[in-house]
DNA sequence: CTGAAAGCGCTTACAG
DNA sequence: CTGAAAGCGCTTACAG
């Protein structure tokens, strides 16, 4: 019983007078051991506060037992810019690998890095999540790759037809539809776009195309001199509004591809003297925390980050085991605050 | 050169006609081996795509190569409720991680869990760093149970005497000092805290103290009729907001233990029909993105999260390695917003 | 500068 | 139901 120098299994069975091998048969709840011995053995491993060494186990069995996380990170700033979308999916995801067993490794990377050989090949991981927004066409060549070299992944983004690996994300088109369909209920049609709606950011084009087709079921359409380029932050969402100020163009509603995006576009919109929501209605998407916060507080499409993370979790834990598993989309809600008139 | 069944240092060793400890010295920098052999070496091992075992290299070395993150959740909630002041702390402590070459294994526990027991003893980390808020009483057992089975750990927290292990913390006493002194700078005296300002929560109380002895400077001082407990969230600052209103005492400033307590307290207060600067000067503490965004902008202390990264996982590692490490407070400066005057 | 040998602490066929 | 044996892929004294 030495407090340093852990315990191992040999201990155990030198105190229960069995083998090393019975010892780790008790210990992995083996069915071919007796029921008498497993509980002597399970007490003293319990009394010398044993637990397994998962290095050795990990080497032994080729596997690690552990999952890892890679989170994409903006990289055009030094700063940490994760979005605030990802937190809680962070701790659903923590939770679920609990509850599964495994063990959470978290790496942030930059997309144009070399992660995709790192984990898996120096078996720290069995499999990844990969969460992050980015340039999805300079992403795909390395689903690919990972795809072709058998390291089981799951990721969060666009679920699109003929992609590389497995995917869960939530039905944009249907999240747009709601914010076309809400605006319409507004009276409004003249719908500015603020996001990348491009096959560079499927999940903004998606979006996007969500609204368009509301739009289009009450014989309208969304207008491609209305819509503007921004990446997902404040900042880029802020440009973008005054880029779209500046055209000159007669709007009455803008739909921001995320809620940074419209929280920065709101920004410039209040500058520029117009109301929200009276001269013009802003829906965001996301449903982060800083949404309820911001004046006004913003309507937006709501995504079940809880969900997300366990499904993440459980299907990449069925790929590891070798298990089929398929992409999903999770249902969106529309969230409507002040932002929105009514 | 096989694509499956990883690629072993024996093959390596194979391949470059020497015997595998040799290519194990080359690849892990020995200067015990000869220059042509060593990049002989790599260069098989590159083409392979070779990544050493960390199982096995962990085992056999005994170590692990990885540090453990222990996240605390609020255990109140079932849903996700990480402060979001932890967010870059995150990020950069996994970018810190990343610089010395520790992998990050991340976990959120309840406070009431036996965490102490599982990452060291299963040889899942070489050492622990905590974070999260919640009851210093309730925590500072498990510290003690830590040290005393020595397991290297870090936190962050307020940075106490006679505290068992080593904490990096923000300087909250000078942080409360540089609240009060905008207050008096202000022509505000009449100063409400709304935070649980007790042993239970040292942060909080060393805020509430800083300011305390700048109102003392001036010849005021804090009235404890004026303080109300909260811990960090909006929900607790507002109700707690509500609380302080409903005593009916004349204040013309709020100091907020946390800017999620200012956020909610100030809800409040401007449903009470208060006006945020003119009847009421509001400060928080932490500067999450949120205080950017909350109308109006929030004044805050703002603490070095990136800063805080770098040293929990420089001093973690210090310590994992034997050497010596001290507890360290960090310097907070005043950001002026919108929520007090001038 | 290099190799032969041992061993880290497990898990898992293989025998009984 | 249990044990003796092998081996996962490394690192590290020990010799030379």
């Amino acid at each position: 019983m030495t407090i340093r120098g852990k315990a191992t299994s040999l201990d155990i069975a030198h105190l229960a007078g069995v083998s090393q091998p019975t010892v780790s048969r008790a210990l992995r709840g083996s069915p071919m051991v007796n029921e008498e011995t497993r509980k002597r053995i399970l007490a003293i491993a319990e009394q010398l506060n044993y637990k397994v060494d998962k290095n050795a186990s990990n080497l032994r069995a080729q596997q690690t037992g552990t999952l890892a996380l890679l989170l994409f990170e903006d990289p055009t700033s030094d700063e940490s810019h994760i979005n605030p979308f990802f937190l809680p999916m962070l701790g659903s995801i923590t939770r679920a690998c609990a509850q599964h067993g495994k063990d959470l490794l978290i790496s942030f990377q930059q997309l144009s890095n070399d992660w995709h050989a790192d984990y898996a090949d120096s078996h720290k991981a069995d499999g990844l999540i990969l969460l992050g927004y980015g340039d999805y066409l300079a992403y795909e060549g390395k689903l690919s790759t990972l795809l072709a070299q058998g390291t089981p992944f799951v990721r969060w983004g666009a679920v699109l037809a003929d992609q590389p690996g497995l995917s869960i994300g939530c039905d944009n088109v249907g999240g747009g539809r709601l914010a076309g369909t809400h605006f319409l209920s507004l009276g409004r049609r003249r719908i500015a776009f603020i996001g990348d709606a491009s096959s560079h950011y499927p999940e903004f084009l998606e979006r996007f195309d969500g609204c368009d087709r509301a739009l289009r079921d009450a014989g309208s359409a969304m207008d491609r001199a209305l819509q503007v380029d921004a990446e997902s932050s404040e900042e880029s969402g802020e440009a973008a509004a005054r880029e779209l100020l500046a055209r000159g163009l007669p709007f009455d509603a803008v739909f921001a591809a995320s809620d940074l995006i419209a929280i920065g576009a709101m920004r410039a919109l209040a500058e520029h003297g117009l109301r929200i929501p009276e001269d013009v209605a802003v829906v965001g998407f996301d449903d982060i925390p800083a949404a309820r916060i911001a004046t006004p507080a913003l309507t937006t499409i709501h995504q079940d980050t809880t969900r997300a993370g366990e499904l993440l979790v459980a299907k990449l834990v069925a790929l590891v085991e070798g298990a089929a598993a398929d992409s999903e989309r999770l249902p969106t809600s529309l969230v409507v605050r002040r932002s929105t008139p009514g």
